[in-house]
DNA sequence: ATTGTATGTGGACGCAATGTCCGCTTATAG
DNA sequence: CTATAAGCGGACATTGCGTCCACATACAAT
């Protein structure tokens, strides 16, 4: 059970970091700014989050469940019930939603290879997984990863920042992944 | 004109990181430590070399441009003449070649974001863009970004390294996507 | 209420890596 | 042989990380 001011102290972390990573790009946010504006020790911070990328996930961890509730249990196309390639673009019109609107945190909380260790990579992963034994997919295993690759937010980031794509152009281009499905 | 000892220190540079980087992993490699091992000062290091990933990128410079050259001039399927799913599937073969045999390079130079910043990214993407517009593919511009996503280090890296998948079984899955070239 | 204690707090501290700076050295040209 | 531009190298300041521990405080038991 955790105490009363161990729980204040969780919030105005999040919040503070919420603040902080809306502001400017996450890896110019140190640990430091956190506690600073959080107004806890560095210590205390550290207790919970061991870096900024734990922190980032504890922010998105509501929307992404969201998001995997209604992939589990929600109306079709999202939710069971369409046809797997169907189910399949409505979870990348999903997430590209998702990556819009979290961009920063998303940014902040899956650098590199940390984003293939998080919870949310395992649901995602295991849901397409699913989609592809539906489909009656060969070469699963290898072909959920790619499948997956292009929601990095790193290539979501570049195609929106750099490149000035749109998020209906890059939803249509997911789209057009789910021509593997049958085939 | 470079001097001599100038070259000398550039090849003692390429030669010390090419070592560090294939016995621990990169990022445990620091740029003091290819310093001491070339045994050159800190400052003679960073003159040439900002950081780690250019050097790694010096290093995979040439393997990068035989498979560009093979590209434009080679033998189809890879370079011109062949149809351009088959040129693509043949593109993702080598691709997958290059990241087995120098998996180590590359995790080092292309880091998260920095990976479109390098010229190879823009190389390849000037290639598969030139095969989507032959292809008469539509929504190239966004398309392109998510036909070169599974070629990503770390989705590479952790489809072998994690999963245990083969080269094999990733080649086949990533020629499933050429599938979108025609639709 | 009081007290005991487990839990939590916070900032000082040590460490490791970065990138810069500048006095010294050396290659090369004339 | 000398002038000089280019290159060298390591000391230094800076920054961020993660730990540690003396102190504080919430909660429960009496």
């Amino acid at each position: 059970m955790e105490r009363a001011d161990a729980a204040r102290n969780r919030a105005r972390i999040l919040e503070a970091a919420a603040l902080l990573f809306a502001e400017r790009s996450p890896q110019d946010v140190t640990m430091d700014d956190i506690a600073k504006k959080a107004g806890v020790g560095r210590g205390t911070l550290y207790r919970r989050y061991p870096d900024r990328a734990s922190i980032a996930v504890a922010l998105l961890d509501e929307h992404e469940r969201a998001l995997q509730e209604r992939l589990l249990r929600g109306e079709p196309p999202l939710g069971p019930g369409a046809p797997p390639a169907e189910r399949l673009a409505a979870f990348y019109a999903a997430m590209v939603r998702l990556l819009e609107d979290h961009s920063h945190l998303v940014l902040g909380s899956e650098v590199g290879r940390s984003r293939f260790e998080t919870g949310a990579y395992g649901f995602w992963r295991a849901h397409v997984r699913a989609l592809l034994v539906a489909a009656g997919t060969p070469g699963r295993d290898a072909l959920v990863d790619v499948l997956l690759a292009p929601l990095a937010p790193e290539v979501y980031d570049y195609q929106r920042t750099v490149l000035g794509l749109t998020t209906e152009q890059i939803t249509r281009a997911l789209t057009r992944l789910t021509a593997v499905l049958d085939g």
